[in-house]
DNA sequence: CGGCTTATTGAGTGCGTTCAACCGGTGTGG
DNA sequence: CCACACCGGTTGAACGCACTCAATAAGCCG
């Protein structure tokens, strides 16, 4: 696994700008007035595609570039002190990927495709010149790493307080949201990551994690085949994240009586 | 607790400039020439004083300034989907606060004094004109906020996968390494915060804290009265930190021969 | 079909929590 | 001055959640 090899190709033309994108308004263009948008899409490189297990960088590579997901999925993922991998995120369309390089000018964690893929490479150097002329530019950047502090720091508070059966509710209403945001289907969706990926981002094992799936399976919060799923009960899924009926939720199956506390 | 009272004054003159400020070459005037040091300090307003436990701000509240700690020390907190408090991290000399708050105009933590301290204020507005100005000074932020990301996700990959006692080690580590690049000793100095408040940024309980600074103590890893501390073997923290002797830690107090392993 | 990866399920253990008592220092008021 | 309360910290005992080891099942691909 982790292979190295990547398809690049299909680059030219004007079909992949950032004005037709379909993530035009999460991405770095979020915002800009079309005049701006051409200088945007200016700057953006050529795009390119990964096989499912790519990498799209690694540790200590040089920052070159970052990157915004065309389509397909990745993650992002390190080693603890004790040389564990554990995941720091998930990434979807309209993501950017590669912020945490700027600090030492070199990738610090490694980001894998859970599919096949397609990113648009942004040469940093370019975007930093970019972001010296257009202000409102600089600023929406500002912004998207500051909302990857907020992120990461969120993450920081679930592996802290809360429990796996909470933590994996808050994943999976996570995606749910993000999926909202870009007008995919809330309830109905496929989980791209094996559980073990699921399990190494909420700092779980993967036993853990299949268990407390048939769990919800089985109260029925979720319908759950292979990877695809789908949210049967929202309101409730967002109760146990929330850490509503700490005891409750053990093993008494079937009252959803839980749900009369909303 | 938390209130607000804050000691605003004695703020004229030009003792209090960045470039003689201790802590100007972690700060943001890092790398600056004097010329531009002039022109950061131009933007920077108003020192502020703060009692222990006073807040310098909150979630809701306006972004106006971001703030450089000049002495003293804070804490920044949050609360969890459940309501419980979690600290996002400790800041010392020439860290910045607030960082988090550019993604919605507002600050999403809390940050509270934890003993008698002085920031700088830095109006965000006036930074961002000096950022579009001058280049190198928005590489340096931009570096800043990027670094504070890799600390969130090595914070992460903490709480994940690494038991109580390694993420006790890692948390005095860090906290020794930091002093050493601010140039006081890395083997002696307070604990500023309280026991809880490192059990609740280390996703521990009070008392497990206090049980593991006791076997480190027992164990002549270190020398702890009160909140001062003395490091004695930074060698096996580390080695601890790293996850060396999962097992062997256990009760075996007194054999020292993991040592060996380094 | 066999070989492999991914996922599910079971049984037992252990780490950290939870509840609770106790201790030392500090400040306060009688 | 001492008695008292209070806060922060330490220590003890028992419980329970999630881990660990292990076996089985289900897809996928050659």
């Amino acid at each position: 696994m982790l292979t190295q090899q990547t398809y690049r190709g299909d680059v030219g033309a004007g079909d992949t700008k950032c004005g037709q994108c379909a993530y035009r308004s999460l991405c770095l263009p979020f915002g800009l007035s079309e005049r701006d948008l051409v200088r945007v899409e200016s700057a953006i490189g050529c795009r390119r595609r990964l096989a499912r297990g790519d990498v799209l960088f690694y540790p200590g590579q040089e920052l070159v570039n970052l990157y915004a997901v065309r389509f397909g999925h990745f993650l992002t993922c390190r080693d603890d002190p004790r040389g564990e991998r554990y995941i720091t995120a998930f990434q979807m369309g309209g993501d950017l990927l590669g912020l945490d390089a700027i600090a030492n000018a070199e990738h610090a964690s490694t980001a894998i495709a859970l599919e096949y893929s397609e990113v648009c490479e942004i040469p940093y150097a370019r975007l930093q010149s970019l972001m010296a002329e257009m202000p409102r530019m600089m600023e929406h950047f500002l912004q998207a790493m500051s909302e990857e502090i907020l992120r990461d720091q969120s993450a920081i508070g679930f592996f802290g307080g809360l429990r796996a059966e909470e933590r994996l509710a808050s994943l999976l209403l996570n995606l749910s949201a993000r999926y909202a945001m870009r007008g995919f289907s809330p309830r109905r969706f496929a989980l791209r990551m094996s559980r073990d990926d699921m399990a190494r981002y909420l700092g779980l094992q993967l036993e853990t994690v299949s268990r407390l799936l048939t769990r919800f399976r089985e109260l029925g919060l979720i319908r759950l085949e292979r990877r695809e799923l789908d949210i049967l009960d929202l309101r409730q899924l967002e109760a146990i994240a929330a850490g509503a009926m700490r005891d409750d939720l053990s093993h008494d199956q079937g009252s959803h009586h839980a749900s009369a506390c909303l």
